[in-house]
Order: C-alpha cells, then structure tokens, then sequence
DNA sequence: CCGATACTTGAACGTTTCTTCAACTGTTCA
DNA sequence: TGAACAGTTGAAGAAACGTTCAAGTATCGG
C-alpha cells in the first residue's frame, strides 16, 4: 500500500515544517548546553550574587584558575558573560537578562517534588 | 599579608554558601543538557505539537528509528516525555508542564538580535 | 628592569556522548 | 504458526567535552 506510505510522508513533512529551523534548534541547543554542565551553571549562578574576578570563582568553586578560564571563555563566546579587564585582573559579569530567568525556570523545575 | 587571604577565603565561603547544593546544580545541569542536545530538543519541539509514534518522530527527523529511541529513552529517564503503549507502537507524550516553557524561553533568547 | 600576581592558552588525557549496526522482544494478522 | 512490523537494547567507534599541566601574556610594585 504505498499511499500510506505516502501519507505518512506527507504528514512527517508537514510536522517538520512546523519546527524551527535547523539554525534555531541548533542555536537553542548550543545555548542549554552552557546551563548543561555543573561547573558552568554554577559560575552562572555565582555571577548572579554579584560580579567576580576569575580568581574569586576559582575560590568559590574550589577549582583551578585554569579550568574556571576555560569554562568563562565558553561562556563568553556564548555572550552570557562578559569579561572586564580591570587592572591585572578580569572582572566578569553575566551579559544577558535571560540567563537568570531561564536558571530560575530551570530551579523551579528541579525542586519540584515527582 | 595572612589577613588578605583569610578575608577572601571567608568571603568565598561566603559566596558559596549562598549557592543552590551540589545535588540541586547537579540536577539542574542534568535537565539543561536534555535540551543541550538538537536531536533532542527537535523531539521535544515536536511533542509540543503532538504526540507522536517513533517511527513518526524518526520520520519527522529523518533520523534512524533506533537514533530516535535512545534518546527517548535518555528523556524518558529525565523524566521529560513518558512513552504508552498502543498494540505494536508507542505513543510519546510531554511528561512535564516545564518543557514547553523552558523552551520557549530558550526561544526568547535566540530569536533575539545581538 | 625584575619578580610576583592574575589570567589565558594549547596540548594531552581520560570520560562522556551520540549514532550505527545487529540482535532481540513483543504484537498483529494471515 | 510464522512473517511482517514497531520498537528496544547492547556493543562499538568516532567525535566532543572538561580538567590538568606547562608555558605564555599582561600588569603592578619595588
């Protein structure tokens, strides 16, 4: 019976065109992905309390300077933080509104009870 | 200058304990990285639309049905989309009120301009 | 200028992730 | 019963990821 086959291909194409583009969904995905490892979420939500040098992260989170600058360059390249020279040190802050609403959203998720 | 250390120490700690638990941001960066991903947040795009079979999402997609239902099962897990048996096929469904919003607010932020 | 401090960067590494392939389970229907 | 279909699962390979280490740049104080 290939009309079934037919409609079913039809009925997948129309789907499809109903999705964002692949431009989007790619962008979307590359912006939870910075949200989606511990290290980097929790330099976010450090950046929330208030603005930080590279070393006080490091402090904070009780790693390397090395593997904080790592992860802020990431994040910098995904333009939600941004860093302020400021002397021999970097300040950093966040660089978009949305990201304390989208970790909010994503806390109120979390602590639900199942 | 012992004082200057100790005062950052104690204002890192500080810092620190202002943050969400480790469970929590780990949990967190584990629900972000099920939207990190494109094949994934393209089937959950789609089960916003409808549910959908498998073998309509591979459709849809254009990916291996086996492709398809790997990551289901990783969204399952994250408890994201719950899977119902009909006769030989499996329905999948949105598990979750959040998914729609998160995404959308994803959305939000990449349809905006720099 | 020199050493110390603050941070960045690149290579290396071990781990995780995603897809593919093949084998398997379960259901329908002839 | 058995062939066809829908989906799941495990192993394997390639690619992406995150941390470490060592070396580099830039700035300040003496």
């Amino acid at each position: 019976m290939a009309d079934i086959g037919k409609i079913n291909t039809d009925s997948a194409a129309a789907l499809r065109g109903m999705l964002p583009s692949e431009d989007v969904i790619y962008d979307l995905a590359e912006l939870f992905k910075m949200f989606g490892d511990p290290t980097r979420a929790k330099i976010l939500q450090c950046l929330q309390i208030r603005d930080l040098y590279v070393g006080e992260i490091a402090d904070v989170l009780e790693m390397s300077i090395s593997a904080v600058s790592h992860q802020l360059r990431v994040l910098r390249a995904a333009k939600l933080v941004k860093g302020t020279k400021e002397g021999k040190e970097v300040k950093y802050s966040l660089d978009d509104d949305h990201v304390t609403k989208i970790l909010e959203y994503g806390m109120t998720h979390v602590n639900e009870d199942d």
